[in-house]
DNA sequence: ACAAAAGTGTTGACTATACACCCATGG
DNA sequence: CCATGGGTGTATAGTCAACACTTTTGT
């Protein structure tokens, strides 16, 4: 999308937006990727945007999971509608006032009027979850910085969108094992304990490996390779890899 | 709500709609209620609505639902958002254009602009269960009539109306027992038998009786009480109801 | 030989389902 | 006393978590 066209109201359906909470995972830790606002004081939201004329809800999602993270083709889902009554973007809208001398600078404001997005808005929450290492955060004109916050240490965000976070991780954590393919967060080749810790940063407990390796062998999706040898004094662990 | 309001573009938040998928339940039949679009081709519909400036998303799903049923405080639930592109509203349009002399003769469409209608809408899905025998359905100036059907007898629908029942009947069977008691459809005091062909009707499937009764005793939601004298010549089934 | 971690096997609790049986009721 | 449907009990299979044990690896 040309950069001129993202704050122009003419382009969006109004009051309407997406807002996604997208998990990121590595190393044994579930992180949630959050966006700072350009204002004096701090906050932080989650990376939402605006649902053009000629596309679905589905395809803003996917832009705007693009835009911030540069992956395509990532499982993607809606999970919930937030429409309360105080929902409205006054602070995002801040930020780009706050700039708007530097906006109209790059010639991106020059003619627009913002105040379309003082309205009450209601947004779409979708989830994604994704391999940070596979992604380097991109942040808008409005944002300060983007970053990778652990899900248990996550600052206070605008409006509601802790409680977003909350449902999608409720969500997320609804039948995983069907959608773990569906997320290419694991390497080609991967060992049960990566599953494993995987799991346990979902869900935030610990399972017992010989119990969950049965579980995730009986799912009947991954097939047994070659040992790996770490070089670490105990038995190699087997590598696995999702059937094709 | 004033009726002149109703088609008024300035009332409501444009481009996005609610459609409820309303269940009714009698006499072991899960039905569906539909309206007929006023048109020379026959045309079924979702019962739907607007969302007004002032008002939650919940809250214009609850409204639709009084309006059409005359029923408050019923589990009224979102399933889903539906926001493909080829969603728009033109045969309602239609519709409404085909009483619009009639409209304006009652001064409800004095002078307002539909055009607003003709956009591509997202729409919020609602679903809620209720007691057919406490419903008297009511129509709205651009319905021909409602009717309740079958849900496995289901005329086809507009746009992608049909695909919301399918979406909304999946997320009733998730769960019924936690939401057994919301939904008010039962009698103050029912039989074993009563909540079996109930779950017999959402779920269209045959339960075994008696591991069906452990299993909603299970719940510990019921209290029994004495038994009911049908006279037909028969063990009697004790009455339940449901636990304060 | 030993520690560390991987992998396998076994047990007991719980749940779901099928089957068998007894009981109350009115004709 | 019999047909009908209600209610209870039992056996079986399957699932899940806890525990014990064996195997492999490099030092």
């Amino acid at each position: 999308m040309e950069r001129m066209k993202i704050f122009d109201k003419n382009n969006f359906i109004q009051q309407l937006s997406v807002d996604c909470v997208i998990f990121g995972y590595a190393n044994g830790e579930l992180k949630v990727l959050v966006p700072k606002l350009s204002l004096k004081q701090a906050h932080w939201c989650l990376p939402g945007g605006f649902i053009m004329h000629e596309e679905s809800i589905d395809h803003a999602a996917r832009r705007i999971l693009e835009e911030r993270t540069g992956l395509k083709d990532i499982f993607l889902q809606q999970f919930r509608v937030f429409g309360g009554l105080e929902r409205s973007n006054h602070l995002m809208l801040e930020s780009l006032k706050m700039i708007e001398g530097e906006l109209r600078d790059k010639g991106i404001l020059e003619t627009l009027d913002l105040d379309w997005l003082y309205k009450r808005f209601v947004s779409i929450g979708y989830y994604a979850l994704v391999d940070i290492n596979k992604v380097v955060p991109q942040k808008t004109d409005f944002h300060e910085s983007i970053a990778w916050y652990n899900i248990k240490e996550l600052p206070q965000l605008i409006i509601d969108h802790n409680e977003m976070v909350d449902y999608a991780l409720a969500a997320l954590r609804q039948n995983l094992d069907e959608k773990l393919i569906g997320f290419n967060l694991l390497p080609d080749t991967f060992t049960m304990r990566d599953v494993l810790e995987l799991y346990e940063a979902v869900y935030d407990k610990r399972f017992a490996p010989n119990n969950f390796q049965k579980k995730i062998l009986d799912l009947n999706v991954l097939e047994r390779l070659e040992k790996k040898f770490t070089g670490a004094a105990n038995k190699a662990p087997y590598l696995y890899r999702f059937k094709k």
